[in-house]
DNA sequence: AATCATTTTCAAAGCGCTTTGGATGCCGAT
DNA sequence: ATCGGCATCCAAAGCGCTTTGAAAATGATT
């Protein structure tokens, strides 16, 4: 059923059916009525593609994923985050485009996305440190929002952050009053924007205090089970090892519990553990009382709200450029606990 | 840079043009050269509304993704998936559209999606007992392959399907030939088709060595880490406590690997787990020696080779449909061992 | 009854592409 | 000189929608 069907199915004009649809004042609301009835009966939706290329518009969001054929990780947030901002696109009427692109094809995913028209604006995911794709998209025109920020980058532009730097500083402070002085950082890759602040909020925390950060007890990789695992147990084996760590992210922190135990010691009396919690619905950080003490902050709220911000930047391009940063929260769970004295 | 300035630009017809960019053998090879290269100088690509609509096809493939607003799983399984079929996509110039829906709405979904001709095809994820969006998709005529399969569907379609039933059959048989007789199942939600096939191999194993499925050791829920913390934990406080778990996702299994040593008892060697392993790149079984002995069959892959077959299907609807049922590797780890003496 | 303003409807153009059904020119064959 | 065949190119229609500019119908005003 299109539309030429149903406007003579209704002895209308396409016009008429048209503006009857879509709203329009300059049409009789018993027609309106009528209109709107036959559609709903005949189950009758616009054709995108053809809306699609008389409006201009191709009601349509874009998310690039990047996929690196040497470390073949799958960001594990991008689940939650897509389901948060799939739900703001429905609500808008927008649909969600990905394209999986291998990671030097990247520029050009974007250049084509543009020439092609397919979608109105995209999503910029884990920005690192310089991101060209910043100045990329200003550069051929079209409407984006980062998920994250990009240090370096001097040209402003839109984006929804949490505030890593501050949620970590928080973190460290709360291990340093609990009396422990060896803390352990365990980072996703430096060069991600988000690893980057979260470094400068641990060390500027120790600092502080008196403390330099040892780069001995500092790691940063992807953050994988694994990572939290072998980073945990060199660290609890060296000469001088941590009494508490701070994780970047609860899959790594479950692999960090993993080689406490193995030691045969107990994460929250002789080891504490911050880490960061992304929220994420399969991962949760227990029921009621929380395993792990975390900074916590909701990728998918972050990602419902991003497509708010995304879509308004789409209808006002020239409006003002929006930053929104999140505030983390410290939930204190049972993976903290005041320093072991000092003869263990 | 449309069609029509590119060939003014070339001095040529958008016939030609349009003809020497797609292929067709009535154009002069020097002309194509020309074509080509004032192409790639000026980086056109074709407006993909306007092609869509002048080919009446979309180039694009669709995912629903049901969105229950009781319990906010988002399938973690998810992120592989896609960028497997991703992959495939890209390969094969479609783009990809995720549509978020609330599941109740879930079969008007697919419908707008048909109507609006939005997409070519569709991915169906996560097929329950008798689910109902196979009967639908026929009705209405949109090509689809299902990720699984639906027991109780009198109907034919394409599908691809780890073989569950068999995968859990030879996990058990391995628990039992290690003297293993109480081995508690941890598994997904009843009513997902998965879940249900792999009790049925549980079951048939255990039933062929003489020994009932006891109910009071089998659990069936969402997928969490808390989830297997929690049934392990209640089950290994039981008096009459299994010996062995076999579990359905690594996730959950994290969580029965912290019940497990909460409890003081060592894994591999108190107590065997077996678990499903998706083969999800952010969450791998250990580096070398696999942490989990594993039924192990790659997501990813799964999403790739899917893709194929769906394009193939929309390329030729009316040639055969397509079953194709992988099989999980049996991968032994250390999480099992004999089973410890009667007496303990 | 004639005029004007307002409401309601319509025909047709246009969005950027593909594709049908010719044109045009060139060649060798008649 | 004429014709058929071939290679190469083109004008125009059409995909399904929105939107412009104009016409028809209605109602209000004199």
């Amino acid at each position: 059923m299109n539309l030429k069907e149903l406007s003579s199915l209704l002895g209308l004009s396409q016009t008429t059916v048209s503006r009857a649809l879509n709203g329009y004042p300059e049409v009789n609301e018993e027609t309106r009525r009528r209109v709107a009835l036959a559609a709903e009966q005949h189950n009758y939706r616009p054709n995108t593609r053809a809306k699609g290329l008389a409006t201009g518009r191709a009601m349509a969001i874009g998310h690039v994923i990047p996929m690196s054929t040497k470390h073949e990780m799958v960001n594990p947030i991008f689940g939650d985050f897509i389901a948060g901002a799939g739900e703001t696109y429905s609500r808008n009427g927008y649909d969600m485009v990905l394209t999986v692109v291998e990671d030097v094809n990247e520029a050009q995913a974007y250049r084509n996305i543009r020439s092609r028209h397919t979608v109105d604006g995209v999503v910029v995911h884990g920005p690192k440190m310089q991101d060209s794709r910043i100045g990329l998209l200003h550069e051929i025109g079209l409407p984006f929002v980062v998920h994250g920020r990009a240090s370096g980058i001097a040209q402003d532009y839109s984006w929804l952050d949490v505030n890593n730097r501050s949620a970590f500083l928080r973190a460290t402070n709360f291990l340093l009053d609990l009396g422990h002085h060896r803390i352990g950082l365990i980072n996703g890759l430096e060069g991600m924007d988000f690893a980057f602040r979260r470094r400068a909020g641990y060390e500027e925390a120790l600092k502080a205090r008196g403390i330099t950060a040892d780069p001995a007890i500092m790691r940063s990789e992807e953050m994988t089970e694994t990572f939290g695992y072998r980073s945990a147990r060199e660290m609890l084996g060296s000469d001088n090892p941590p009494t508490a760590f701070l994780v970047s992210s609860m899959i790594c922190a479950l692999g960090v519990r993993r080689a406490i135990e193995e030691r045969g010691l107990r994460m929250g009396r002789d080891v504490s553990v911050i880490t960061h919690d992304d929220a994420l619905s399969y991962l949760q950080n227990g029921s009621d009382v929380p395993i792990f003490t975390a900074t916590r902050s909701s990728v998918r709220e972050a990602g419902r709200r991003l497509a708010e911000i995304l879509i308004e930047r789409i209808n006002n391009p020239d409006g003002p450029l929006i930053h929104e940063l999140l505030e983390a929260e410290l939930m204190v769970g049972q993976s903290t606990g005041p320093a072991p004295r000092e003869t263990q």
